[in-house]
DNA sequence: CTTTATGTGGAAATCGGTTGCATAAATTGC
DNA sequence: GCAATTTATGCAACCGATTTCCACATAAAG
């Protein structure tokens, strides 16, 4: 009972004395084929352990019944598991899309020279593609976009934007935290992000206006650039301390650029949240869980996964599916004293 | 210059005026082609933006350039996200996959029903495939790697064994844990995990040993079925406070479960490490942020993956690569007192 | 000047399915 | 009982690349 070489169509249609169209059409439940030879057809090649050829079927029906899940890092080169946000969108996403019966396949890309993005829609690997942060690639994205439909990307929403995008409300959600630290009493709030990615471009607009509602002077030794891995944030941090610039709080636009930061100012003696009160943004899990407890701007990466993918599918069947904004929320804990803190 | 459908080798041939072979061997770098008319076809067909169909190529190559990674849920419905372990060692994977040039498939499987695992391998979607833990399919995994060759698992390494796998030295590291509880003077230590998952088995089997060596006498009513999501291994954790049975200690099988059970010990009044020892397993990156920090078992993910990978590779090969182990390391935290808290 | 080696590139088969079209069989209508 | 229709099934073209085999041209050798 030995299968040899993995038997194909024609072998199951051998052993059901039927030509492979018929084959074919049963294990597709065309209801050309009638129901109950349908089904015997069907216990035949599941009983033969026989499986379609993906490769084939992709060829033929010029579909994959996959999706692709691009992180372009092109901005950073950095491990993928680096960034823990990245990982639980990620996750999210997977659940989101195999539930709807189709596979997943990661891409990460490096190399983001000319045409990369054309290089990987071409390549006919998947139905649709889910791009996961817009790094410094939004005239790619908009340049893919107008001949590529099914392309979801998660990020800021940009002016003169054509790509289909969901993220949260950046400057919203920084104008949240930095009113936060203002309503403290705090004046000199440092900020720790790379402006150059567009979501961090956001939030900084948010950080100003915020300031420029409370008629504070906006300070430019007090922004930082900050690159998402803990290390280089750290440092980052590090160099603010010793700087000697006078700061009382920092807006971190990450939070493991918060994280990196509380560490820097606990190696140097720096009171969280006596001396310096910190807010981090994305609320990932460890947020909760560190010492103090992180202030954060909460991203509902669920929904976010959510909303992407039904976008996603809403566009791969052809429909015009518009950009959506999700709600950030401020959750409070002690890192910035306060509310809880008293 | 805007190109309507996307091109296919056919174009590139007419536009270079030679033959679709011709074309094909020049963009695979064959040395049938002279080297300066191969750069000339791949410039030709890189200005017109032309990108290889890898479905047709996976068809006619038999190779898809990609690997699988599967996550048999056959033992749990949560979602694939619940896990930060499954996460972690995905990204690791992820990481060593792509940097050997090769795509990432994320299998997520639900329906464990009858060929599973050879409704994927015959699928051929894939070239290789990296099972992340047994679940309860032991001898379905061993089934398959008997006709089927590109497969590595992670996880325990069992008796009767066909299968390659990588894996932690479970009954060591579990030996490891409850000999350090013991050594603290802890007497009735409470096992939590499922049995039925085979590293967990071998975890059990560690922590019988241990007491057996030190002639304490093993009380079942300590054992506690635990599932890996929070959420489920709290309400165990409460169970155990509420049945009234006396321990001083608890071995987690999880990080999660550990910091589950240190959450319902601490609503219960129970005081962590004075009143009760707590230790982990995993040594997730939340395990050093808890209150208490979490003594844990750590696996060296970065190695297993590397590992994994690697022997993956040599099977792929043609080659036999062997199963291999990876020493546990006991991290000592402050949830069970003792060293770091005198 | 013929014969043999070498290099170059094309025609056509192939990978393993899906599907439009045609035909055969069964059913219905009158 | 025969034409019209419906239902069932098969043939063969096709998806888009890769690769084997072979033809032809040119160069070197005898």
């Amino acid at each position: 009972m030995a299968e040899d070489g993995p038997l194909k169509m024609a072998d199951v249609a051998r052993l059901a004395k039927v030509s492979m169209s018929t084959v074919s059409r049963a294990l597709a439940d065309n209801p050309l084929i009638p129901e109950d030879r349908r089904r015997e057809i069907q216990r035949i090649a599941a009983e033969a352990g026989y499986v379609i050829n993906q490769s084939a079927r992709s060829l033929r029906m010029r579909k994959t019944q996959t999706i692709g899940v691009v992180f372009p890092l092109g901005h950073d080169v950095g491990q993928l598991i680096s960034d823990p946000f990245f990982i639980e969108m990620f996750g999210r996403l997977a659940d989101e899309i195999t539930t709807r019966g189709y596979q997943v396949l990661l891409c990460r890309v490096t190399d983001t020279s000319d045409g990369w993005l054309n290089r990987i829609v071409q390549s006919h690997r998947q139905d649709g593609l889910v791009i996961v942060g817009q790094s410094d690639q939004h005239e790619a994205l908009n340049q893919a976009a107008e001949s590529y439909h099914p392309l979801v990307v998660w990020g800021g929403h940009l002016s003169g934007q054509v790509y289909c995008s969901v993220g949260t409300d950046n400057i919203g959600g920084a104008r949240h935290a930095v009113d936060h630290l203002l309503a403290l009493g705090r004046k000199r709030i440092a900020f720790l992000g790379m402006l150059e990615l567009p979501e961090i471009g956001l939030r900084y607009e948010g950080y100003v206006r915020a300031l420029r509602a409370a008629g504070i002077e906006h300070d430019p030794a007090l922004v930082i650039p900050a690159h998402f891995s803990f290390e280089t944030a750290y440092e980052a941090a590090r160099e603010l301390i010793e700087s000697g610039t006078k700061f009382d709080a920092i807006f971190a636009t990450s939070d493991i650029i918060a994280l990196a930061a509380i560490q820097a100012l606990a190696a140097a003696g720096i009171d969280v949240p006596g001396q310096v009160s910190v807010v981090g943004f994305d609320d990932i899990a460890i947020a909760a869980q560190s010492t103090p407890p992180l202030t954060s701007v909460q991203q509902d990466l669920a929904k976010g996964a959510r909303t992407i993918v039904d976008l996603l599918f809403k566009r791969m069947a052809g429909e015009d599916a518009p950009s959506a904004t999700l709600l950030p929320k401020l959750v409070v804990r002690k890192s910035c004293g306060g509310a809880s803190a008293g």
